[in-house]
DNA sequence: ACGAGTAAATC
DNA sequence: GATTTACT
């Protein structure tokens, strides 16, 4: 065999001892001179940080807080911009762990069990303001010594307020700190730093917010104006040896070698560290690939735990650490390989919390497979730009890159490969956070400052948490008192509507039945952002749904038994409110203002997506009943005033003479409007309604196939949507799509109702070619899998067993692993059991009968729109005869 | 641990 | 009719 030597690897820059040479028959001497690593135990005592206080002048960023309870001790986490570095803060506050009692504070002081007991620390009266009653309350706060001694102590009294809230939170609240932000440290407190704020935009909040509402405008306008830290961070990604595709280590467990670990920093550091041991070496190295950049330093180790420890220092190193699912995987095996190797747990920078998500004690670690799967970070904040949470996915949306596709197993790599494959994933990964000018760092920042948490937390929260913790900040704040959610039901009961849908708990939206046919010249109108507007203009909020006071019982939400306050501003209308005027008033505007810098733009662009998260969540988190001021009057009466918006713009459009063909929930399409009956309708809706429609889309022409939320449109542009129907659904099989897709393309084409008969006859064509290769199997199994996603595992399908199960546990009698998540790919055969996993189908298994039916439907749905009959399309007897 | 409504396939 | 999935 070759003798390859190292050179080929090492065109950056070689380090000291760590360096070794390698032929494909094993280790060697080493080109350069140096030896291959010992097991060296003074690399132990290197990643040790230091810890750094902040420098007496200068600012900091705010990113975390740990609270030790039981020292009464804050570790408050900064970044410091100039040297790119955490620094920590220690807080020694006092602050102790406390819970709210209705009872008198003399009669705590009698419950002997209560103030003997050890963990008891003191009592304080409090004042409070009930919103739920409308009234001041006098409250005890009971004062704990010890954290833990919260829910000790809690068992002895019927009702406790603010039990449950983390000790992190409760100190960033009662210090009136907001993560993310710019603080200066003086005289032992953290100092706000102001932004300078441009003169037309202070003045704007007067033109943009109402009276009552300027002075809060103008205390958020520093979340939006201080410039976002430019954080330093590190990608890491691990390998773990596997002898074969399918097997997943099990990082609990941590039984392999981790054979690769790649960095990619913003800094420009790039290194992959790769373990020589007879398992790894055993391909070779290899020729470089191309995929691998000449700049990626590779060093080599033979022994796993020199290396391990290496890469400690080099997390230490680094403020940020970014993964790709590095809490389940990459840090929780990095965490159980190290302690299996025997390094000590105080020499691990790593901590695994209650909750399985991994702290890092240096720096802060943010794990972006959690934050690209949040679904409001999916939708709101990126439009829906990507559909599955995958590195390979998420990346060819964003970056264009994907990761470097292997058709072999770990094991079977040569280390050129593995370094080259290694290092893609933690380039992707850092990728993910610096493209489009860091956007992704830009949009956490934002949502930290926002909802007030920290920056692990913003990443591995949903929204519900987020908006939770914006409302607790804001009722502690102004001295109101955090409900329970046990009196937020008892006051304002549940839900008066009924759902259409079996299992809801209220009626939703209007969907208007669209007639079949096509129709031309198709203007659709909608309600900008109509739920956060009624909830703005409808003044609804928890508290102010059914509230106490007798002279509002009058003002009615219709469709409902509700009513809702005059008297006090509700408190989610009031923030959601806030935050729409923000950004539909102001930073959409400044998002688009030429005449700003490039990146002053696009700083308030993602300030408008930061604030759309937020909107667009703010009802159905009251309709949740794991939000912890869940409410289901509020709720309804946001879907009960949608519903009779629209009822009566429908009815006012239709006195207009306007022709509405169709609506669904916010919008109305109009068949030939004139522009003058249109700008009276919005007028109108203006006026009397008090919120505001606008033209979203004119459709050159829009088939409905009769069914709701199932049409084709195609704009003016050319653009054309399709909705709802099978065709473009993920899991039909490839081969049906590609068809419907060249449907589609013919559809496109169509200018008037003349041409509709060309692409008649172009659409029977495709249809009839789909037919036939399906009858002389020129497909693969590929194209005729059905892919769909097994949403629990194989033994929670007790009610029945849907197919893709069936095909499932076939997977799993053959030893595959498959569980919740896991997308199936399954085609229908002609066995008793009717399908079969691809992996163990073969081609003339096929039942094709089946799939003559897929066809159908597939195609019905476009038919039926454009008014042909499935059957005049086939034609001929040829089809007849083949479905028997 | 955001909501409800619609369509389709399958048991 | 109930369950499950994918979509609006």
């Amino acid at each position: 065999m070759r003798q390859l030597t190292l050179d080929v690897f090492l065109r950056g820059e070689v380090e000291r001892s760590r360096v070794a040479s390698v032929g494909s028959s094993g280790v060697s001497e080493s080109q350069s001179g140096v030896g291959v690593v010992e097991d060296k135990p003074e690399l132990i005592s290197e990643f040790k940080f230091e810890i750094k206080e902040p420098r007496d002048t200068g600012q900091c960023y705010l990113l975390s807080v740990v609270y030790d309870g039981k020292s009464r001790r804050a570790l408050v986490k900064l970044y410091d911009p100039e040297c790119d570095d955490i620094y920590f803060w220690y807080d020694n506050t006092g602050h102790k762990p406390y819970f709210l009692v209705d009872i008198p504070p003399d009669k705590v002081k009698q419950m002997s069990k209560v103030v003997g007991h050890p963990a008891f620390d003191h009592v304080e009266v409090v004042e409070k303001y009930d919103l739920l009653e409308d009234r001041r309350r006098v409250m005890t706060k009971i004062v704990v010594k010890d954290p833990k001694a919260v829910a000790v102590l809690r068992e002895y009294f019927p009702k406790a307020w603010e039990a449950k809230i983390k000790y992190h939170d409760n100190y960033i609240y009662d210090r009136g700190l907001i993560p993310g932000m710019l603080y200066r440290v003086e005289n032992g407190s953290l100092v706000p730093v102001d932004p300078e704020i441009p003169e037309d935009i202070v003045k704007s909040i007067e033109e943009v917010f109402d009276e009552d509402s300027r002075s809060l405008a103008r205390e958020w306008l520093p979340i939006f104006q201080t410039p976002p830290p430019n954080l330093k961070r590190v990608a890491l990604d691990i390998e773990v040896y596997t002898e074969t595709r399918e097997h997943i280590p099990n990082p609990i467990k941590a039984e392999e070698p981790v054979v690769s670990v790649a960095f990619a920093g913003s800094d420009g550091y790039r290194r992959v560290l790769i373990l020589l041991s007879e398992k790894t070496i055993r391909n070779g190295i290899g020729e470089p690939p191309e995929t691998l950049p000449k700049d990626v330093w590779i060093e080599f180790f033979d022994n796993e735990k020199a290396m391990i420890l290496e890469v400690f220092r080099v997390i230490n190193k680094y403020p940020v650490l970014l993964t790709f699912n590095g809490d389940n995987f990459d840090l929780n095996y990095l965490y159980h390989r190290a302690l299996k190797l025997g390094i000590s747990r105080s020499e691990i920078p790593l901590s695994i919390t209650e909750d399985g998500s991994v702290r890092i004690l240096k720096g802060v670690h943010l794990d972006l497979y959690k934050f690209f799967e949040n679904r409001a970070i999916q939708v709101y904040a990126f439009g829906d730009k990507y559909k599955e949470y995958t590195l390979d996915a998420i990346a060819s949306v964003f970056l264009g890159v994907r990761k470097i596709q292997l058709d072999a197993s770990i094991a079977e790599l040569t280390l050129s490969e593995l370094a080259s494959y290694n290092f893609r994933d933690s380039y992707l990964t850092l990728s993910l956070t610096t493209f489009d000018d860091n956007l992704v760092m830009k949009l956490i920042i934002l949502l930290m400052r926002i909802s007030r948490l920290s920056i692990e937390d913003v990443c591995r929260l949903k929204v519900s948490s987020w908006i939770r913790n914006l409302f607790y900040w804001e009722h502690r704040r102004r001295g109101y008192l955090i409900p329970l959610s046990e009196d937020i039901i008892e006051r304002k009961g549940t839900a008066v509507t009924s759902a259409t849908i079996k299992g809801k708990k209220y009626a939703g939206a209007i969907v208007i039945k669209p007639e079949t046919g096509v129709y031309f010249n198709v203007v659709v109108v909608d309600f900008a952002s109509l739920y956060p507007s009624i909830i703005k203009k409808w003044n609804l909020s928890y508290e102010t749904v059914n509230c106490p006071h007798e002279e509002c019982k009058a003002n009615r939400i219709p469709e409902t038994k509700h009513w809702v306050c005059l008297r006090r501003r509700g408190l989610t209308a009031e923030i959601t409110g806030l935050l729409r005027d923000f950004r539909v008033k102001l930073y959409k505007k400044l998002s688009k203002r030429k005449d700003l810098p490039k990146h002053e733009r696009e700083w308030y662009d993602v300030v408008q997506r930061a604030m759309k998260v937020y909107i667009n969540a703010s009802y159905g988190v009251f309709g949740a009943d794991t939000f912890p001021l869940y409410c289901p009057p509020a709720a309804e009466s946001v879907t009960a005033i949608g519903r009779y918006t629209i009822k009566k713009t429908i009815s006012k459009a239709q006195e207009m003479g306007l022709n509405i063909i169709y609506g669904d929930t916010d919008s109305l399409f109009i068949n030939n409007p004139k522009p003058e009956q249109l700008q009276k309708l919005i007028e109108w809706v203006s006026s009397e309604l008090g919120l505001d429609i606008e033209v979203d889309k004119e459709y050159r022409y829009v088939a409905f196939s009769g069914r709701k939320k199932n049409y084709i449109g195609v704009l003016k542009d050319g653009t054309v949507d399709v909705k709802g129907l099978v065709g473009k659904k993920r899991n039909t099989p490839e081969f049906l799509k590609k068809a419907f897709n060249k449907v589609i393309d013919v559809l496109r084409d169509v200018k008037d109702k003349d041409e509709f008969d060309r692409a008649i006859a172009k659409i029977k064509d495709i249809v009839r070619e789909c037919y036939e290769k399906l009858k002389f199997k020129e497909l693969t199994l590929d194209e005729l899998a059905f892919k769909t996603t097994l949403s629990k595992n194989v033994e929670e399908y007790t009610k029945n067993i849907p197919p893709h199960v069936k095909a499932a546990k076939m997977l799993i009698s053959v030893g595959k692993h498959v569980s919740a998540g896991s997308i199936i790919s399954y085609v229908k055969v002609g066995s008793k059991v009717g399908v079969k996993p691809i992996q163990l189908a073969k081609l003339d298994e096929i039942d094709t009968s089946k799939y003559i039916d897929y066809i159908k439907t597939t195609f019905k749905q476009v038919l039926d729109a454009l008014n042909i009959e499935l059957e005049e399309l086939m034609g001929t007897s040829k089809l007849e005869l083949f479905l028997k």
